[in-house]
DNA sequence: CTTAATTACTTAACATGTGAATTAAATCAG
DNA sequence: CTGATTTAATTCACATGTTAAGTAATTAAG
């Protein structure tokens, strides 16, 4: 019989965690402005008229290229971001239209104090420690690859 | 003008990256078995004769009610699970079927080994502590609630 | 015992995750 | 300059994430 493995201790499973408990904070906050967490990234990223690529933007946000296309034409429709000419042709470069940067600066207030709120309650020091830990976690599993 | 917030010092970016980089040092092994790694943590989590139903699975899971649903169907339907009847009409139990032990085992072997690959990578005793960190960080966010 | 409230799960609808195949544009070899 | 290769996005197909609504069974209130 296959040994019945611990479960609460995987690594996979606290990170799992961990992300769901951090996200929730912030859920409730960027849906009231009618946006979803990967949209909010999406905006967060382009702030302070910042014009990105497509691939930069997915690797910024964490978000693969397929849901990127379909974000990217949901925020268009909006209104809240715009195209860019490109020199490049291939690529789609875009930024926050001034709709875009008002939502924003206005969902960033709160978004700034929620991250605040678990810093002051996490801790600072711990907080910053997790975050280097966490990197440098990714970076050695990318060297393995 | 709104300040340009930093963004790979997210911690929210910081734990989308790591968990990326972790699952994905499982996903091409249980993608070989034809599952996916939603559908291998249910198998896990049943592994050893284990019975369970919807909602414990999902919560050890970490896996939605209305995923874990489809998963049910999809794992059934391949014949890795099957349905217990229980005292409560109400509930879904469910173990897994000869088949799936056999599964279980078969990809455990490799699946282990992956992971102890990791600790070997990371460090022992940092990955026992980022875990621990991980645990703490959810407890001070859930009582934030 | 009967009905209201609760619980466990399912269904529905839409957004994102994921890998594979496609298209268009830029680059490179000859 | 032409054809082969590479690169950037998109599209497709299917699985999961997410919320809200719905269904059936249990429990609680009277």
């Amino acid at each position: 019989m296959a040994e019945a493995p611990r479960y609460d201790d995987s690594l996979t499973i606290a990170l799992l965690r961990a992300r769901e408990a951090v996200t929730s904070q912030f859920r409730n906050h960027v849906a009231a402005g009618g946006l979803t967490l990967p949209q909010w990234r999406v905006i967060r990223a382009l702030a302070g008229g910042t014009e990105l690529d497509t691939t930069t933007l997915a690797h910024r946000c964490v978000i693969l290229a397929p849901s990127l296309t379909r974000i990217i034409k949901h925020l268009e429709g909006r209104g809240l971001i715009e195209k860019v000419p490109a020199r490049d042709k291939r690529q789609r470069v875009v930024r926050l239209t001034a709709d875009g940067e008002a939502m924003f600066t206005e969902m960033w207030v709160v978004s700034k104090a929620k991250y605040a709120a678990i810093e002051d309650a996490f801790g600072t020091e711990e907080m910053r420690d997790l975050v280097a830990t966490l990197n440098r976690l990714r970076a050695v599993l990318e060297d393995k690859s």
